[in-house]
DNA sequence: TTCAGAAGATGACAAATGTCATAGTACGCC
DNA sequence: GGCGTACTATGACATTTGTCATCTTCTGAA
């Protein structure tokens, strides 16, 4: 495939794997696989051991945990850029979340020694993976504060805003990543009946339309301000 | 003070700093202050620039964000071999979080810069760290999902478990460590009257008993089931 | 020791959210 | 093009949780 050497692959600059030097990069690229998924296939499921690491080349990925209720909470959506999986290889546990596609996706595949001799041996490529889960433990505190503090109607309205502002939106105003309605449920953590019915009232309200699955914001100060509490 | 060097702290055993050479641990020792607090004094408050990191010798603080709707929710219960800060400063933003004494504390204050050269320099020492927010990234994510798919019973019961299993009980039985109600509820991320009202009627099912704050466990099977969802 | 203020407890009610039932709608597959 | 299945939508109702008011109990400082 053209263009699939590490060295070249602009996704890199986004993530850890920048502050490798040219030689450890080469090995992880001559050891790396590259996968396609459809919507809806796992990349990997809660409990299972990981072998190594997914690097995110397009597409979007739901990481999920499945609880108690037999209702899956989704933690966090990985896309472009971002590596799956790297937490389970650091702490040598089986994986806490699932990993599901939630577009169709191309993902690279590191096996996890050409990960491991560099974290023993390249400190700043250690401290690279180090700020990045301080940022995704941050993001984390942050979600636990809302899901306790804030109702569910600013809960969505959040999320919607989220998404436009990491997904973006297509020429005619709808979010570019759609999600089902019951996943947007499962982000933020409600029935989905409940979540289809704040989706008609904000509708009702003028704050967003749709088409089909396809939602666009039409109002986003509105649903910021819903978010803040006013 | 007696026993103050670093080197001879019996506490490092349990967090990162085992993993520092003779030489890094003397120049921390060096370097490093050590506090007393009284339960309700800050360490730190959110937003605030932090200029190391807190290392737990006794007693708890807690580690709680200030949500819109004016109410704390606490994150985190950090205890002895804990530190506290490191997020903040390996990312190099301010505190994301508030850190107050729960009970009375002694704490040893360690400047950034033993910490960030050690960082640059010592693989071992940074992949410990990296192990360590590994686990507290699972912690968080686990939190979240509590938050979104399980009752607020669940979780009083889940809190008292989490207690005695971190905290231990004292010699009658009661949870070591005693948290006023709204700190439960803020744990908990409840109405204070509703933690209140639940532990009433746990006290009337016969799974805890009290004494003025002191809250003792008297059927522990009981409270996991009710935790599973049974 | 006493007293004031904080923390705990409880009732009554309102609001938010979940559950179950049912109906409409879209979409892939033959 | 039709059909079946899965997704979306909505009503009715139950349950959970929050809010406000009030009372009691504890606790620390004068």
């Amino acid at each position: 495939m053209e263009n699939s050497r590490c060295e070249n692959c602009i996704i890199r600059q986004f993530n850890s794997l920048r502050a490798m030097s040219k030689e450890e990069l080469k090995k992880v690229s001559d050891s790396k696989t590259t996968k396609k998924l459809k919507k809806g296939e796992p990349l990997f499921e809660e409990g299972e051991k990981l072998n190594g690491v997914f690097c995110v080349r397009n597409g979007v990925s739901k990481l999920s945990k499945l609880s108690a209720n037999g209702k899956d909470q989704i933690v966090k959506l990985a896309t472009k850029g971002e590596v799956i999986g790297q937490r389970s290889v650091i702490a040598e546990e089986s994986a806490n979340l699932s990993a599901i596609a939630v577009s169709d996706m191309e993902v690279c595949f590191i096996p996890k020694e050409s990960i491991n001799t560099t974290l023993q041996s390249n400190p700043n490529f250690t401290l690279e993976v180090l700020r990045h889960m301080a940022h995704d433990l941050k993001e984390a505190d942050d979600v636990i504060v809302n899901m306790s503090q804030k109702t569910v109607k600013q809960r969505v309205a959040e999320a919607f805003l989220y998404l436009k502002n990491n997904f973006g939106v297509d020429e005619d105003g709808f979010l570019m990543l759609t999600l089902s309605r019951e996943d947007i449920s499962n982000v933020v953590g409600t029935a989905t009946e409940s979540a289809i019915r704040i989706i008609s009232d904000f509708k009702k309200q003028g704050l967003i339309h749709t088409s089909g699955k396809k939602i666009g914001i039409k109002d986003e100060k509105k649903l910021q301000d819903l978010v803040d509490g006013f």
